[in-house]
DNA sequence: ATGGTTGTTGGACAA
């Protein structure tokens, strides 16, 4: 099963950037996020007509997520369980093929010091709640997104300069480096110690992108049953290159 | 060089 995790910024304007990388990589299940529309403005029908089966979690102008599938998703929950009051779009779960996928948008965090940093921190402890309560079932379990987390001083080009910022700071990978403990793999970095740099975003501004001056944020998180048939994790920086870019490119991952 | 980009939206916010 081939499985990709993609922050489009916004389904419709990307939409020819998106589906022609769907017809080139061909993956069986995507998961996106920052659809920026509300859910009946999704293009459902581009992805249908590409043989996929669409759920889209959005609302309007902010946010937003989603996961296609060319095999049937049952048992979709729309929210992250823990603050009812959440209305943000951010999160989509389901089940294909006996495997748990979800997508989610873990919140950017900036400007720390604002309300926005804690609601992060709130957003990861109910993200690590239930992660725990997946693993005890027992299956395949795929954590798929834009973690908004920069896990490593590798994992950034400029890891002084970022040393305070919502997507590095310590309290932030602390909490990151929680969930894994309850026992997830990073998948990309499992299969690749050492291989850097190896970015999925470059910011649209100052010559990011031909600078590569980059950040790893976008991540797989895997139960163990699911990290026990990890074949490959890369990340596909062509979509980066072109027109109408996303300022994220699609990080890619097979289960034997 | 007091900036630089993009999307949603229709001024300002989010990233």
């Amino acid at each position: 099963m081939k499985i990709a995790t993609w922050n489009v910024n916004s389904a419709k304007a990307r939409l020819p950037n998106i589906t022609d990388w769907l017809r080139e990589a061909a993956p069986d299940v995507v998961l996106f996020q920052e659809i920026k529309c509300e859910t009946a403005a999704f293009p459902a029908a581009a992805f249908e007509d590409l043989g996929y089966h669409v759920h889209a979690v959005g609302q309007k102008a902010y946010n937003g997520v989603a996961i296609l599938s060319k095999m049937p998703v049952t048992d979709i929950i729309t929210r992250l369980p823990g603050e009812p009051d959440d209305e943000q779009a951010r999160y989509v779960e389901g089940t294909v093929e006996g495997v748990r996928i979800a997508s989610l948008y873990l919140p950017n965090g900036n400007p720390v010091g604002t309300e926005k940093y804690p609601y992060k921190l709130r957003w990861m402890e109910r993200l690590r709640l239930h992660a725990a309560d997946l693993l005890n079932t027992g299956q395949k379990v795929v954590l798929g997104g834009d973690y908004n987390v920069i896990p490593a001083a590798e994992d950034v080009y400029d890891p002084v300069g970022w040393r305070e910022d919502a997507l590095f700071r310590q309290e932030t990978r602390l909490k990151f480096q929680e969930i894994l403990a309850l026992g997830y793999t990073e998948a990309f970095r499992s299969l690749h110690p050492g291989l850097v740099p190896a970015y999925s975003f470059w910011d649209y501004q100052a010559g990011a992108w031909p600078r590569n001056n980059g950040l790893r944020i976008d991540h797989f998180l895997l139960s163990p049953q699911a990290a026990d048939s990890l074949a490959t994790c890369e990340i596909d920086k062509g979509p980066r290159g072109r027109e109408k870019a996303s300022d994220h490119t699609p990080v890619v991952l097979t289960l034997a």
